[in-house]
DNA sequence: GAGTGTCT
DNA sequence: TATG
């Protein structure tokens, strides 16, 4: 909708063209042996997560009893975050506009069914950089406001090959996902929908 | 130093 | 169901 990023975020719709699409579920599936998804939970409470979780990259981000926090490996395999897809560093070269490379990248499994709250990205050191992200799958109905948990907010569609950069004004926006919409991709044989979301964390390295 | 939770 |  907004592409000059007049609201701070910028949506790039079909970043991915299908065949891109298709190769990348394919580098996925590889990755996701070295690295599979697990349930992450809330820190004290111990309440699950309804989305499934991994990364790749040098680093990614975790939650549990004890907090969020990045880390250089998978919570439950002890193992480094496998390497980002070339695809994923390409999006964030052609649209991040940020001169560092990107350190993390969440890998999130939204079923059918799976929300997931409002929430600011900030346990990154560097709030310079920008935040991007790729949908491939079910549509995401998402939700995005403003800096304060009380600003309005807006939803907007996210489908499969869609890039969204969080930048500038957008990039300590209030954020979530409100619904997935089942059977709106052919994707992914199983359905559901998987979100990619790039980040740099440390301002040095 | 809690929080991407669940609630209506 | 959509919204906050």
């Amino acid at each position: 909708m907004d592409m000059n990023g007049l609201d701070g975020f910028k949506l790039a719709p079909g970043f991915l063209d299908r065949s891109a699409q298709e190769q990348l579920v394919e580098e996925l599936r590889a990755l996701l042996q070295e690295a599979p998804f697990y349930t992450p939970v809330m820190p004290r409470s111990g309440k699950p997560f309804s989305v499934r979780m991994t990364n790749c990259g040098k680093l990614g981000w975790v939650s549990d009893r004890a907090g969020y926090r990045y880390q250089p490996t998978h919570p439950e395999t002890g193992r480094p975050w496998p390497p980002i897809p070339e695809v994923v560093l390409a999006a964030w070269t052609q649209l991040g506009g940020y001169s560092k490379p990107p350190e993390a990248c969440l890998i999130n499994f939204y079923a059918s069914g799976t929300r997931m709250g409002l929430h600011q990205d900030r346990d990154e050191e560097d709030l310079a950089a920008p935040v991007v992200s790729l949908s491939l799958g079910d549509e995401a109905v998402f939700r995005i406001g403003g800096e304060s948990r009380k600003d309005p907010t807006r939803s907007l569609r996210l489908k499969s090959g869609d890039a969204l950069v969080l930048g500038g004004k957008a990039r300590l926006a209030f954020h979530g996902v409100d619904r997935i919409i089942a059977g709106t991709s052919t994707l992914l044989p199983k359905g559901g929908r998987i979100n990619l979301t790039l980040r740099r964390v440390t301002k040095e390295d």
